[in-house]
DNA sequence: TTTGAACTACCTACTAGTAGGTAGGCGTTT
DNA sequence: AAACGCCTACCTACTAGTAGGTAGTTCAAA
């Protein structure tokens, strides 16, 4: 495999895992099987590396709510895939994604990666209020006045639950906190089955 | 002031806002005026500090939400309350309620630490849970069916809330992730006004 | 009422280890 | 020959933590 790609992912397995100060270039260097100064070779400065992390994770998040737009018909459907992401994001209650690992230690964080984790916020709060949009045309979740509104609770549900059920690292938290946004969604007909 | 107490102040400070890997006994000394080895005479090691830190953090905050349930009437109220106090905690948009601040690192954390994380988070829930089982009661919240479950996502959404308000420093991104909540609270009745 | 032991709260000076980062060399590919 | 990808060897700055010492307080026995 690519060096450059082994070290992107073996960097956001660790900062996912336990934060992107949390892990050092000696460990990323174990870990893909080359030397420390060999790392600064592609990414020079570790705040490079944060870049290159977050700009390919946000590429990829963004990538899967198309597809997840693209593959369902209603926002009933979308909101069950967009909460499922989040869930196996988790790993079993040992990894967060990879956004809520960086705003925890947002001060150590350089300008340009932080203008890409409001960026991940906007676009993810964008999305999920086409969702909440169309929920209010075709009436597959429950109580939706301000789809706005739904939209940055429903982002902020989702990380917040990963937090929580992260600490106890037990998927059955996350499963908790987000059980009540699971029971506004109608459940899918099933069509042909 | 007592020493003690000016190093704990200083540390609490300190973990909400970046961290509690991000500060060190130097920059602690520095804060508080006594030099770095002083320090250990007061915690050995800097999980002592940790867990006087949480233990202080969450008999605080338990005290509030009991002083919360004993001074208001109906539950809208008491959720107005519980959200004003993560508002609060977010100090404009730099800081961190303890927990939050210490689940995303919590990987560096002793296990006493993590007990008590879990404690503060079962206790919030608990919390919680009465004061939903209230409203199915005195009907000030719409739409509540589970308490357990609306409990544990009220929590999840406090600290997603924090978490994104942070990460953009605004207090309005708080605002915006909680509205949805204080939306199904019923305005309370001014009595006597 | 003074002596002396013990304790509190701090100090200077140090250790071993790790962090991110740099200079410059070496073989291989283009 | 020039760029690439990696290497060895090194640097400075900082980390948590320790060893050992010292003023000042408390308290009890002589």
């Amino acid at each position: 495999m690519d060096t450059r790609t082994a070290l992107l992912d073996s960097a956001e397995a660790a900062a996912r895992q336990s934060g992107f100060d949390a892990f050092s270039y000696a460990d990323l260097s174990r870990a893909v099987g080359i030397r420390k100064a060999s790392i600064h070779y592609h990414f020079p400065v570790k705040a490079d590396l944060a870049l290159s992390l977050i700009e390919r994770y946000t590429a990829r998040v963004l990538d899967q709510l198309t597809a997840i737009e693209a593959g369902h018909r209603d926002a009933a459907d979308m909101l069950h895939a967009y909460r499922r992401l989040y869930r196996d994001a988790l790993a079993g209650g040992t990894r967060l994604c990879l956004c809520v690992a960086l705003s925890a230690g947002r001060n150590s964080l350089s300008d340009p990666v932080l203008t890409q984790l409001d960026a991940f916020h906007t676009s993810s709060i964008a999305w999920l209020t086409r969702v909440y949009e169309r929920a209010v045309e075709d009436g597959t979740v429950f109580g939706v006045f301000a789809p706005e509104t739904e939209a940055a609770a429903t982002l902020a549900l989702m990380e917040g639950a990963q937090l929580v059920a992260r600490a106890a690292e037990s998927v059955s938290r996350f499963d908790q906190a987000t059980a009540a946004l699971g029971a506004r969604l109608v459940p899918a007909e099933m069509d042909q089955a």
